[in-house]
DNA sequence: AGCACA
C-alpha cells in the first residue's frame, strides 16, 4: 500500500514540512490548506528536535482524511512537497470526544522513564518519598486548537491559484473585492464578468496563498444575506 | 528520517 500499510485514520501525519516556518504560522497554514477537505478538529505541531518538520491534522471524518492524503500528496508547501500518511494512533482530541481518552504518563524521555520507574517503586512499597521535584511549567503556548469552524464538504477540490467566488450581491464591484483580498499575500487580481453578476475570479501567485485567502474569507458577507462561497477555480 | 497531543 502506498500509505505505508497504515490503516485509515481521521488524522493525517504530515512530514517534510519546512522547518523554518514558525509553529503558529505553520498550524494556521495547514488549517487553511486542509480545511477544504472537511472539518478540522485540531492541528498539532511541535518543534522539538524529534518532532520538527512534522504535523498532525485531525479531521472529523476519515473520508476527509483519505481525500486529503490523496490530493495533497506532494503539494508544494513552503517550497517543500508534503509527505502525507495516516497517523498511526488516535489523536487525543478524538479520544476525548469518544470517551476513550486516558491521560498518558509522560514516558517520552529516559529521565522521565527513570522517573516513572522510581514512581512505580514508590507505589509498590508505599514509601512517602516526595521525590519529584519537577516544576512542570508548560511553556505558555496558546494551543491554537480551532474552535468550531464550519467545514466545507469534501469534493474533489483541486487546489488552484485562482479562486472562484460565488453568491456575491449583484452590486459587488471588483474594487470591493480587491479591498478584501489584497490583504492576503500573493494577491494578484480580481476579475469579474459583466454578463455574469454574482461571481468573480481572484488570482493569487500560488495555490497555497489562494488557499489561505479562501479559508480566511470563506463565508464573508459583503451584505448580510450573501455569504460568499469560495472554491478553487476549475483548471 | 522522525508518529504527538505544553
Amino acid at each position: 500500500m502506498l500509505s505505508g500499510d497504515i490503516p485509515p485514520n481521521q488524522t493525517i501525519y504530515i512530514k517534510n514540512l519546512n522547518e523554518k516556518v514558525k509553529k503558529e504560522e505553520l498550524k494556521r497554514s495547514l488549517y487553511a490548506l486542509f480545511s477544504q477537505y472537511g472539518r478540522i478538529l485540531d492541528v498539532v505541531a511541535l518543534k522539538t528536535t524529534k518532532l520538527r518538520g512534522q504535523a498532525w491534522v485531525v479531521f472529523s471524518e476519515v473520508t476527509a482524511a483519505s481525500t486529503a492524503v490523496r490530493q495533497m500528496q506532494s503539494f508544494p508547501f513552503y517550497d517543500k512537497p508534503l509527505r502525507i500518511q495516516y497517523a498511526k494512533t488516535k489523536s487525543d482530541c478524538v479520544a476525548k470526544a469518544d470517551g476513550s481518552f486516558v491521560p498518558r504518563e509522560k514516558k517520552k524521555r529516559k529521565e522521565e522513564k527513570a522517573a516513572e520507574k522510581r514512581r512505580k517503586a514508590e507505589e509498590t512499597q508505599q514509601s512517602g518519598v516526595a521525590s519529584n521535584g519537577q516544576s512542570f511549567q508548560s511553556n505558555g503556548g496558546p494551543s491554537v486548537s480551532q474552535t468550531s469552524n464550519q467545514g466545507k464538504p469534501q469534493e474533489a477540490a483541486t487546489p488552484n491559484n485562482i479562486l472562484f467566488i460565488q453568491n456575491l450581491p449583484f452590486e459587488t464591484t471588483s474594487a470591493m473585492l480587491q479591498i478584501l483580498f489584497r490583504e492576503y499575500p500573493g494577491f494578484k487580481e480580481v476579475r469579474m464578468i459583466e454578463a455574469k453578476p454574482g461571481i468573480a475570479f481572484v488570482e493569487f501567485e500560488d495555490d497555497m496563498q489562494s488557499s489561505i485567502a479562501m479559508q480566511s474569507l470563506q463565508g464573508f458577507k459583503i451584505t448580510p444575506q450573501y455569504p460568499m462561497a469560495i472554491t478553487y477555480a476549475k483548471k
